[in-house]
DNA sequence: ATTGAGCCTTCATCTTACGC
DNA sequence: GCGTAAGATGAAGGCTCAAT
């Protein structure tokens, strides 16, 4: 695909020769096409996916890029978007609501179904407003240029949406100034739900920040990284937009994660969930085991044995949550979200492991790795890094070095899909690790770039200079992922020494 | 009414590496 | 060498919903 021969605008010549466009951060395919329309976008997405998805194995990473020409027109989503209307509820009416009261059809979950019904058509409608990318990317007003094409993306974004199945939210946009337009990413449900379980299990419960140790969380959902995103760029020097779709499909689809029709019982919420005998881990795991609905997915062939070494109760097994009061008299009206809790101290909260570490110590002797987690009964209590539970997809960097996973990080191992997985081609630096590509010292003092190669790169080579890189990942923010099953344990800890 | 978890958005900050 | 564009990531808040 050579977008470079794509007439340029008059507005375009003007300006100074614009910087050659970034290597990509993460490779990716460009299908060879310049697609007319969006269908034939879509179409071509369509096979590429499907050649990316094996039987009986775990879908491949999809990384492509894909080039729309000036004439392919772009439904606009919401191009008028005043302040938008409140979002429909989650979890709106399915189909078969409201039969279980005999209300043949006309009770009011039809009512609000055919509302919700109006609405999409009131929303589809307003779609089949049309713009060609012609006509955005030559917008001269930045502000408009912004509306439409934030609404063309999110066109795009719906139209793929529909594709594959899978939720995708505005996380981002900026102006490119090569491109002189604009773009935007999306970013799929699922990792920004990573972040929000995460996010909650660092915030303390309101229970807790009244009654210091009172902070007993539930499980929750597990945990892995998709790296779904969908990134629109706009480009009025190339007149093109292209549409860079990334996704790596190891969840279940909207469609899928639906609620169950609802019989003649309420939903069980997650903390009804059958709660087993220890650690929020320990419970966690039950959970796995008896929720088909959410968990069957990732954790159900999970082998519980290689987690054993890591499920020393430290707290009091939580059997049965107390009961809520209905008036806590010490209880402030919450008038704003209160504010998070501060994470405990690093050197009173061991640092999460990386995927890395967990990697470097599960291939040592075992009974040493193992010593070392397990809590002396005489020392303080600490907490125990546990393995992590949720998965991310495999990446380049790790797979290559645990094709052959070894035994005590055997949750993943035990997936024959995922066996057939790691053995095939994986995308290269897919993934949050593939901050493990870090660049050395010297690149990195030197704003070069580096090609990560140990032990030494490339640039270093042809400088001939000593190469170092960081010896671990960087912790200095907020933990990685795979802390999180961890974390749930630590905070628990850190209330424990703060009384 | 309260609570915890999830949904979604916005904005800030950090990292990487292009190109002067 | 370094300014800075590109874009990845984190933090936080407003909101909804189901359960209690």
């Amino acid at each position: 695909m050579d977008t470079s021969t794509a007439p340029m605008t008059g507005q375009a010549q003007q300006q100074p020769r614009a910087r050659r466009p970034h290597r990509p951060r993460k490779d990716y395919t460009n299908l060879d096409t310049v697609f007319e329309s969006l269908d034939d976008l879509k179409t071509a997405l369509r096979q590429y996916m499907d050649n990316a998805t094996t039987p009986d194995a775990l879908p491949q990473y999809v990384s492509c890029a894909m080039t729309l020409s000036t004439n392919a027109a772009l439904p606009l989503k919401n191009p008028t978007d005043t302040p938008r209307s409140r979002r429909r509820p989650s979890y709106v009416p399915f189909e078969g609501f409201g039969d279980e009261l005999d209300l043949g059809g006309h009770d009011v979950g039809s009512v609000i179904d055919e509302q919700h019904q109006q609405e999409q058509e009131q929303e589809q409608e307003q779609q089949l407003e049309y713009k060609t990318v012609l006509e955005l990317v030559n917008i001269d007003q930045l502000k408009q240029r912004q509306i439409w094409q934030r609404a063309a993306a999110k066109g795009i974004v719906q139209q793929i949406q529909h594709l594959d199945g899978f939720k995708y939210c505005f996380n981002n946009n900026w102006s490119s100034k090569d491109d002189n337009g604009y773009r935007y990413s999306y970013t799929c449900l699922d990792s920004l739900e990573n972040k929000d379980r995460h996010a909650n299990g660092f915030r303390a419960t309101n229970a807790a920040t009244r009654r210091p140790g009172a902070n007993t969380r539930g499980v929750r959902k597990p945990t892995y990284d998709c790296k779904g995103q969908i990134a629109v760029k706009f480009s009025a020097m190339r007149q093109s937009v292209e549409v860079v779709y990334k996704h790596h499909a190891i969840h279940k689809t909207v469609a899928e994660r639906r609620p169950p029709p609802r019989k003649d019982s309420k939903r069980k919420s997650v903390t009804q969930q059958p709660v087993s005998e220890a650690t929020p881990d320990a419970s966690l795991l039950s959970f796995a085991d008896h929720d088909p609905h959410e968990s069957s997915f990732i954790l159900h062939d999970v082998d519980h044995s290689a987690f054993q070494p890591y499920l020393d109760p430290v707290e009091p097994p939580v059997t049965k949550k107390p009961p809520r009061k209905s008036k806590d008299s010490a209880t402030q009206p919450r008038s704003k979200r209160q504010k998070i809790q501060p994470v405990p101290p690093a050197d009173q909260v061991e640092r999460p492991l990386s995927l890395v570490e967990i990697l470097q110590q599960s291939m040592a002797p075992s009974d040493t790795s193992l010593a070392n987690h397990r809590p002396s009964p005489n020392q303080s209590p600490s907490p125990s890094p546990a393995p992590p539970l949720w998965q991310t997809p495999p990446s380049a960097p790790v797979a290559a070095s645990s094709n052959t996973l070894p035994g005590n990080y055997a949750p993943i191992a035990s997936r024959t899909s995922f066996n057939q997985a790691y053995s095939q081609p994986q995308p290269p630096d897919v993934g949050r690790f593939s901050k493990l590509a870090v660049p050395c010292f010297k690149c990195k003092a030197a704003h070069t770039q580096c090609d990560g190669l140990q032990p030494v790169c490339n640039s270093c080579q042809l400088r001939g200079t000593v190469c170092n890189y960081p010896s671990v990942l960087r912790f200095d923010k907020a933990p990685v992922p795979d802390s999180r099953w961890v974390q749930g344990r630590s905070e628990s800890v850190w209330f424990t020494i703060q009384r």
